[in-house]
DNA sequence: AGTCGTACTACGTCTGACGTAGTAAATGTA
DNA sequence: TACATTTACTACGTCAGACGTAGTACGACT
């Protein structure tokens, strides 16, 4: 089982989350579990990881919060609702643009034998 | 033009070098240049990461370094050779395997409209 | 009553990347 | 031959993102 180092990950962390919230409103523990759910496991955001992006993303203007009480349409705990911002859709656009210039980097050294 | 952020590359770095010292020992400089020129100048790595990475690369093991004197062989400055070990090699292809996984996970989160 | 799942917050540490700066020899150019 | 540029580094300090550890607290299930 290959492990992946968070450094590899480190920068796209952010677009993961912003790729969730495209979606539509989400939280931390729903979009932990839909990263995990979409990587078949391969990858588990950490909360610390997740709950500071979030506030990172928010100073950025990326996204925007709101609170949900229980009761008011979802059940459960009281929630931390996100909102992904014009700002946080161009943002998420230019780190998918970047992935491909990333990408081909990368693999100039990169070898597999088959 | 999409700028790469140094933090995507964070984790690939040891690799890009190593990569490069799979064919044989080589210097900081020469090594630098190799980069530039694979990526068509997409990627330049920086003289601070490049020979810190050298550094911790030798405390782990996966590099071995040794001095030749100008006239030694090869002409112009005093240099210090890298020389990759068995436990760099075997880091290097777990790395290459890694990138796959890597690759797959974050490109579940990436939309590129055609 | 106790455990598990949900939904966080706080705080401190570590690491790799990078900015700035400086050294110094070799090489190319006027 | 004077000067700029290229080559080949070293030193030092800063920063940001990831993560470990810990703790809180409510709700649901058994």
């Amino acid at each position: 089982m290959v492990e992946i180092s968070s450094d590899v990950i480190r920068g796209y962390n952010d677009t993961m989350i912003l790729f969730n919230l495209m979606e539509g409103p989400s939280y931390g523990y729903e979009i932990s579990k839909q990263i995990k759910n979409l990587t078949d496991g391969k990858y588990v955001i950490k909360e610390t990881t997740l709950y500071s992006a979030f506030t990172r993303m928010e100073k950025n203007g990326y996204v925007e919060s709101y609170v949900v009480e229980p009761g008011e349409g979802g059940g459960g705990k009281r929630r931390t609702y996100y909102r992904i911002t014009e700002e946080g859709q161009r943002y998420y656009r230019e780190k998918c643009e970047e992935w491909l210039v990333t990408k081909e980097v990368v693999e100039h050294f990169i070898r597999n034998e088959q």
